[in-house]
DNA sequence: AGGGATGTTAGAGA
DNA sequence: GTCTCTAACATCCC
């Protein structure tokens, strides 16, 4: 599902395909993608695209004066047209290529902003600073995180305080730094933020590397758990790949949340 | 065959 | 400020 690292490859793709091209024309079929400044879309027919960047679990297409951002929430994608894709929205651009919105679940969306609002639209968010490429030490995590007074999963999930990671990272960083989910981060000790510091964009990293390729791949489009690069996401019952005792399944939230009770201990 | 889980965000309410 | 719950949607799994 679409986190920090998918949308990081969504973003590559469209980046290597479309910019510098020109967007010949834009068609959205389904009526519910733009959310935001619909009446925009025709100002971007015969521009260029100029830019291409991720914001969190956002992307940004600049395409003349018109930014176009997207959000693939559960199952969306920004991929090359082909045969047996369902198109939300496509792309034609003159250099050959047609991107296309897929979207099963058409949870995802799409907002089109004047291009110079760009920084008002993600200010209006809240959005929190990214965790990665840049790397912090443990007491910027400690800053950002500290405070909180859910579990340390739920207070990696908040977007307010770090951008970018979802149900899956967060699983995946608690059991790289060696932290039990529920841990209260008021209770973690200067070893266990610095833990964190490198586990996160470590998580990133590795992830990054296992996905990227041409286009998005998720977790549920039909492949095996086994084949992806989570070490204890949708693993439940599964041998720790550390110590061997079965990874157990809990809940926060409302989200499962998946690690190993032997080598994650409380607190630390 | 029906109910729950799936991941994300905004917004409402405590 | 902080936290939890729900809606939005479609598909799969038990």
């Amino acid at each position: 599902m679409p986190e920090l690292p998918e949308v990081e490859i969504a973003m590559r793709h469209v980046a290597r395909t479309a910019r510098g091209a020109r967007l010949l024309s834009i068609d959205v079929p389904d009526d519910r993608l733009v959310r935001t400044g619909e009446p925009l879309l025709a100002s971007m027919a015969d521009a260029t695209v100029d830019d291409v960047w991720r914001r969190a679990k956002y992307g940004v297409m600049v395409v003349g004066d018109t930014g176009m951002v997207w959000h693939l929430r559960m199952t969306g994608k920004l991929i090359t047209a082909r045969d047996g894709v369902r198109a939300r929205a496509s792309m034609v651009f003159d250099n050959g290529t047609t991107l296309v919105f897929a979207d099963t679940r058409r949870l995802g969306e799409l907002h089109l902003v004047p291009a110079h609002e760009l920084p008002a639209f993600f200010a209006s968010r809240g959005l929190g600073p990214e965790p990665w490429p840049e790397r912090f030490e443990g007491a910027w995590w400690r800053d950002r995180l500290g405070s909180a007074r859910s579990p340390i999963k739920v207070a990696l999930m908040d977007q307010a305080r770090v951008a970018g990671l979802g149900n899956i990272l967060a699983s995946e960083a608690l059991f790289e730094a060696r932290i039990a989910p529920h841990t209260l981060p008021a209770t973690l000790t200067d070893d266990a933020w610095a833990s964190l510091a490198a586990a996160v964009p470590q998580v990133i990293d590795r992830v990054l590397a296992a996905e990227d390729g041409d286009e998005v791949r998720y977790v549920n489009d039909g492949g095996d758990v086994a084949d992806t690069a989570f070490c204890v996401y949708a693993r439940e019952g599964a041998p720790c790949m550390r110590c061997g005792h079965a990874i157990a399944r809990t809940r926060h939230a409302g989200r499962s949340t998946f690690w190993c009770p032997t080598c994650q201990p409380d607190g630390k």
